[in-house]
DNA sequence: CAAGTGCCTTTATC
DNA sequence: AGATAAAGGCACT
């Protein structure tokens, strides 16, 4: 077993971390959090002031729960306004994750118009018919299909897995990768634009799902996600930033065109700054906490 | 408990 | 450009 000291003025919380809807893979097990990434199973408890974690190296750790971001910082620079203050005290250490960029991309393409558990129970299928088993401290792990082997599946293994009609643009993505059209891990050093219009050419990604996969594994924190959550949240509280018929529209509708979507997220960008990504999961868990949305 | 609504949206079509 | 419909099927009420 390995540890990490953590520092008192950098503060982080495992349980909000993993349980705010960034990751859908993770399994908490008495004290312990179990989780798969990059093909390597490993635990991970917090106590006081220390992490401990076995089948994971330091560095590894500290890189994946985001660690390295100066929290205090980015809390100071994103808490622009008393509601985000409110959400901040709340839920103080709270981190974003680096996820692996493959694993985020086809999660968030299977993550559209579902809600959290039945997304968990899409990816858990889809690893078990097309990952590999492997076992740890007595636990069953699957790692998360290469695009490979999701390339190579048929349309009907995928649609097994309950991803219905996002089983076409899933496979399409694979394809793209093992035919060498497009490389996702290349995208971490283009920037956020850039990064963001080669993921929008993929199908199935859109600019929600593009926005998700650079800030939860392309080290883009200034991306600003906004699902229907994030739309009610920008109208209940930050309603005077834009004109009220632009509002009363975008509230009454239950979707966004592309250039609502646009101006929702570039706002958030605008308004909380290079951290808006930090300030996007905050508001989303906090609001989802008070609806009684993310207990479990 | 059943049936209706909603879901961390995207795409196709007009 | 912007509106509208359709798309698995599970989860929640």
């Amino acid at each position: 077993m390995e540890k990490i000291v953590l520092a008192s003025d950098q503060p982080f919380d495992l349980d909000l971390t993993l349980c705010c809807g960034q990751a859908f893979r993770w399994e908490k097990n008495g004290e312990w959090w179990y989780g798969i990434v990059a093909d390597k199973p490993f635990k991970v408890r917090q106590g006081d002031s220390v992490l401990e974690f076995e089948n994971a190296n330091p560095e590894f750790v500290e890189k994946y729960f985001g660690l390295k971001d100066d929290l205090p910082l980015i809390l100071r620079q994103i808490s622009k306004d008393k509601h985000m203050e409110e959400a901040v005290k709340a839920l103080k250490g709270l981190r974003i994750l680096r996820q692996d960029p493959w694993e985020c991309l086809v999660s968030y393409i299977c993550a559209t118009y579902k809600n959290i558990p039945a997304i968990k129970r899409m990816l858990f299928n889809l690893s078990k018919k097309l990952g590999e088993k492997t076992t740890f401290n007595g636990h069953v792990f699957y790692t998360f299909p290469t695009p490979q082997s999701l390339a190579k599946a048929s349309l009907q293994e995928l649609a097994s897995c309950g991803l219905g009609y996002r089983a076409k643009y899933v496979m399409e993505t694979a394809k793209r990768v093992v035919n060498g059209e497009f490389d996702i891990e290349e995208l971490k050093v283009e920037p956020f634009e850039k990064a963001r219009k080669k993921l929008l050419a993929l199908p199935g990604v859109g600019p929600k799902v593009a926005d998700c996969v650079l800030l939860f594994s392309l080290e883009k924190l200034e991306a600003f996600p906004v699902d229907v959550w994030m739309k009610r949240i920008i109208t209940k509280y930050y309603a005077s930033h834009f004109d009220e018929t632009f509002v009363r529209r975008v509230s009454f509708k239950k979707s966004l065109t592309k250039a609502e979507y646009e101006k929702l997220s570039l706002f958030g960008r605008n308004y909380f700054g290079r951290f808006a990504g930090y300030a996007q999961e905050y508001l989303f868990h906090f609001e989802r906490l008070k609806a009684g949305k993310a207990l479990g």
